[in-house]
DNA sequence: GATATTATATACCAGTTGGTACTTATTTAA
DNA sequence: TTAAATAAGTACCAACTGGTATATAATATC
């Protein structure tokens, strides 16, 4: 039932399964926005008591930070899957953009969860969560600038384009993308204008 | 004191100023996003009651509206004044640009209010405000599309792409590019993302 | 001055939010 | 069997939301 190893053995055993309950938490932010679920809900949907949310976590604010380093770990796992290192830029940024445009399964919401969260205003996330969330933006904003590197060193680029302006102008197509697949815009529509942006 | 044409003569003369109530409406959605003011705060700062509100208005929603509709008409003066018409599309698109990455004055929020609001859930929104903003969306297309086809029309544009892709590229660029300054990205960087994507 | 008319102000409504005392249920160990 | 330990459930908290019933203040006409 419980697979938790620093459980104690005494006392009553506990229903509420922690890693359930940060992903249910994280699909709702993913589909609606962090700003549109309320501790409320999610405490409905996990069906669970509010105290005994409280007893596990110790805040709204980490379990944010908890739902989103789990978001981004699922989507560092994909990224791990497409074997991107050695690769040429052009097939590199092509399989990124894939990766977006792919009509995901059933329960996987559209876009992404990080993305959806730019714009979300500083004073309305926690500490921990505000922290969690620019840790991500910076890995990768890295990953990115990795990958604009290794594509310079191979003649990928023009060196016209400085290195800080290449990495903001990817990630900002890919966010770009990422927006306007979350706001339900054809997919076939987003590849023509990634075509046009490279 | 009170120069609207249709108060009446008898009774305690009103105070609350209606279009001043919209105005400071107006900036508050605009500066903090719609979903982020509440109507009490607006009462607050425009210093009235909430039922003076109520006697003036006829719901939140309603205020929503007018305030959207005030800032698309302050958006069409700026616009009537660029006299784009007749200018070739590069110097018109140019234009708009510009206008985007322009310096504000000390008042006006940075961004746009209505590109702040693509994201917010249609079920946030009263029905008064969401008819209201596809309006104006309906029309900052068709604005775009009119431009697009007179600039094919003098062979501005490559026959390539179609209409429709055109004006949904060119939107996309300039809505981005409200969405950076928005988060307050420096506007020579953004000027080079724009260079880059036309 | 009395009265009709209109606007404002106080105080409330039910519903939501994140968060918490306190009681009750379930388990293990003595 | 009983006591300690742990968790769950009920019922609440203050602060906020959009919205309103009702009392009161200020004006014009009679």
């Amino acid at each position: 039932m419980n697979d938790n190893l620093s459980m104690s053995l005494r006392g009553r055993p506990k229903k509420v399964d922690h890693q359930n309950v940060v992903e249910i938490a994280m699909y709702l932010y993913w589909a609606k926005g962090i700003q549109n679920v309320s501790l409320n809900e999610i405490c409905r949907k996990a069906k669970i008591a509010k105290t005994s949310f409280y007893r596990e976590f110790d805040s709204e604010d980490k379990l944010m930070e908890l739902a989103i380093k789990m978001y981004f770990d699922w989507f560092n796992c994909l990224l791990a899957e497409l074997n991107l290192e050695g690769k040429p830029s052009v097939e590199v940024f092509g399989m990124l953009m894939d990766l977006i445009l792919d009509d995901r399964s059933e329960d996987i919401p559209p876009g992404c969860m990080l993305v959806k969260m730019r714009d979300v205003r500083g004073d309305k996330l926690g500490p921990k969560a505000s922290a969690q969330l620019h840790l991500c933006q910076k890995q990768q904003m890295k990953l990115i600038e990795h990958f604009v590197i290794c594509g310079q060193q191979h003649g990928d680029f023009t060196k016209e384009i400085s290195i800080p302006t290449a990495v903001a102008y990817i990630d900002n197509q890919l966010c770009n993308a990422l927006a306007l697949m979350a706001r339900g815009e054809p997919s076939d529509r987003i590849k023509e204008f990634s075509k046009i942006a490279f």
